[in-house]
Formats: structure tokens, sequence, C-alpha cells
DNA sequence: GTTCTATACGAACGGCGTTCGTGTCAAGCC
DNA sequence: GGCTTGACACGAACGCCGTTCGTATAGAAC
């Protein structure tokens, strides 16, 4: 039983690991399997390495999904030229870009909560936020809490969106989930949680586009009316 | 070496264990050592007991955890009667309340990020903002979303402060932390951040209680220009 | 050709959530 | 009062996890 590595299969694969390709590999195990899939084992077997190896490249596993996070926040297109007239409809459009693109990547947005991304993808689009708000002519103060609020709106959306559109993604398990909770909401008791019950269509509405323009609405008409 | 359990140190002490006991535990623990403390093994020690004995009274650690969410929930004073005259006054009351009990417990807050309670003191809470916001005459789509949207608000809020009040909560470790952050935005570099340099001192600021009130009175606003 | 440094990698460590099998006790029944 | 039974306590182990250690090696520097 041989306790030695084989030279032999060493030399076939040396040097070509590299930070990039981790990050490259992390993605798309999301991608494919979700978060919980993503272990240091399992980007290791698809790099066809150990996981000792990744240690070189990457100091821990938060430091990898911070990386992910950033170059996902990197696939977004923030291309936005501050106008004036514009504002509220340019915040909604940075906005429906993260969703978008988050929702393209499985249950990452969960990864996204607790965390205060600070990476030059990430900087980018604040200091484009941050623009677009300045333009529209809102004061310093509420700028600064809406490069929290909007961002924490958007992930946590997107992340919902993902508890139910995942693998098996057929329309079937989405109604199923949707329709469970709407009778959870539905058969309380009534003579305790009306509101709920009244409400328990409208809680567990189907379309998420318009749920989503509909917050997005919401936060940009308390932002404007922070104007003066 | 006995690999027997000896009978006399288990008749001191059976029958004892109960729901109710092991979530007082866990609660312990957090508010004691924070979440990442939270770990089967710690709740069964702290109870004097193995750790497969909690699993007759809970189903796993993510149940214990709704558990412990679910608890701490009730700790919050829902206590209000709608009035259609203060309704912006009483949402915010109730958000204050939220952010100050979860404050009280370590990082928790950081638990409640993706999950969606469905326990009694939960659907309690619900149920007051739903009748504070249809007292408020607003449409009951602007409710429904807003019953997700307030609490999310008011859980990231007690969660980021969690974040530097911890264990030696010395003020000086508080500066330490907001200083890092600002010192960071104020050196990036200003031709390609000007906005984030410009506003290094307002997104770092000191004071909590103002920021979370601003947010508040944002968010209210927003709900009230959907009212029409 | 030798030395040095970065990195690949097998193996192991300590800790986690969870399960298994066994043991024990209290209550219900005759 | 003895016997049965079922709920629960619990030590030990399983299969994961993130991370570290020691060693081997390839390519650059000299």
């Amino acid at each position: 039983m041989p306790t030695r590595p084989s030279p032999a299969r060493r030399a076939t694969r040396a040097r070509t690991l590299s930070r990039e390709g981790i990050v490259d590999a992390a993605l798309k195990i999301i991608d494919a399997e979700g978060l919980d899939a993503l272990t240091m084992r399992t980007v290791a077997h698809t790099l066809g390495t150990g996981q000792a190896s990744l240690y070189a490249h990457v100091a821990h596993k938060e430091d990898l999904l911070e990386l992910v996070i950033e170059r996902v926040i990197g696939e977004c297109d923030f291309d936005i030229r501050p106008d004036p007239e514009r504002w509220q409809e340019q915040v909604k459009q940075a906005m429906r870009e993260m969703r978008a693109v988050f929702g393209r990547h499985g249950d990452l947005a969960r990864a996204s909560f607790a965390r205060i991304p600070l990476g030059e993808n990430a900087l980018r689009g604040s200091e484009t936020m941050i623009g677009v708000l300045r333009a529209g002519g809102l004061p310093d103060r509420v700028i600064a809490f809406a490069c929290d609020l909007l961002p924490l709106y958007a992930m946590a959306i997107a992340y919902e969106e993902s508890l139910y559109s995942f693998e098996g993604a057929t329309e079937a398990d989405f109604d199923a989930f949707v329709g469970s909770m709407r009778s959870y909401f539905q058969n309380l008791p009534g003579d305790r949680f009306p509101h709920l019950v009244a409400l328990a269509g409208l809680l567990t509405e189907g379309d998420n586009n318009e749920r989503f323009e509909f917050g997005l609405e919401v936060l940009v008409r308390g932002l404007a009316a922070m104007a003066r």
C-alpha cells in the first residue's frame, strides 16, 4: 500500500491552478448545484486536485465566496450616465440588473446578505449609484442610506426567488410551493388572524416581476420624498 | 475502562429535558457567545446531557433555531391598537421594538435573514402590522409588500449593529471599526471614485439610532406615497 | 548545475450535525 | 405486586466540513 504520492501523476498537471480558475469552478458549482454544494472538496475535485492546493490561492472559504460575489457583481451592467431628469428610472434600472444577474446564479444571493462587498466591481456599482442619486438632487444623508437599502432589497428578492426556482424548476413545483403557502395562511383561525386570512392571496402573489417592480416603486418614492 | 454508562449518574437527572429548556439554553448561549457558538454539543453540555438527547425534542438544528427566533419574536411588544390617524408612527413603533429586542440577543438577527417565520408569535406580529397598515388606508397590495420589506429592514440594521457591538464592546473597538471603514473609503483613488470619497464620512456615520430612524422615515413615506 | 521559492498534494486534525443501538425508568395493566 | 411497554437519555460512531502539516517537486535565479 503506497503512502507516497506517485511522481508520474503529479508531473502531468502541475502549475495549472489559479485564483481565476478556482473562482470559475466555484461559480460553476453554485450555478449547477447551489450554494450548499460549494465545498473546498467539491471545488478541488472539479479542478482535479486536492483541497489543500486551493489554499495557496485563496485564504479561506469566506475569501473564495467574496471573490465569487465580486465576480458576479462584475457581470452587472452598471454603465449608466447619470441624468438628473431620469434618476428614478436609472435607480430602478440598476436594481433590476442586480436582481437579474444574481437570479442567474442559483441561491448565491443568500451568501451576499451579511457581507459588505468592497471589491473593485462592487465599488464601481456603489459609485454609479451615488452618482445617479446625486444627479437626482438627493441630500447626501439620504444617499448614504439608500446605498445600503436598495441593494439589500434587490438581493432579498433575488434570494427569495431562488428558493423555489431550483433544479427541477418545473412550473408545477413552483405552483405547489406557492399554493401550500397560500393555503397555510388561508386556513389559519379566522377569528385570531383575520387580516392574514384576508391577504392570503396577495401575500403569496405569483407574479414575482410585478412584486419586485412594486417594491422598487415604493423605495424610490420614499427616497424622492426625502429630497426636500 | 467502563464502556457501560453508570446507572448512578443517570438516575440523578432523568426525565428533565424539555423543548422549552433546550430553547432556553440555546438562547443563553447566543446571548453570551454569539450564534457561531450555538452547537448541538454546546447546548447539550450546558444542559449536562449528551447531544443525542436533544433530538428527542427537536428535529434538527434548523428547527431549534426557528424555535429560538420564534421565542425572541415573542419578546417583542406588538400590543398596538390600530389608529388610522397614527399609522405611520405605529409602524415605526413596531419596527423599533423588533430592532431593540433582537439587538439584545447578540447576532441572532443574522439567522433570521433567509427564513420565513410562521410561528404563533410571528403570525401575531404580522397580523398586527397588517392591521395598522389597513387602518392607515393603504391598498392591500402595498401592505402585502410592506410585510416583507419592513421587518427585513429592521433585522438588517439589528444584524449590522451586532457586528461591532460584541463581547469586548468597548467604545474604542467600535470607533476603530468605523474609523478603519471610513479611512478605507477616504483613501480610494479620488479620480475613479469621487463620490465614495466624498461620502466616506456619511457612509460610516456613527449614530446608529439616527440612521435607523432615517431609513424608517424613508420607508414609511414611500408606503404613504402609494396610498392613492 | 545548484539553490531557492512557490505551489501541488496526501493525510490528518478537530469540530460539526445527525443516527444507531442500548439502557433505563415510569406508567399502565393483570 | 410483578410484568410489559413505550418514551426518553445517552455514549459512540458516521460522514461530512474547513483547515493545517509535512513533504515533494518544478521551474526560475544565479
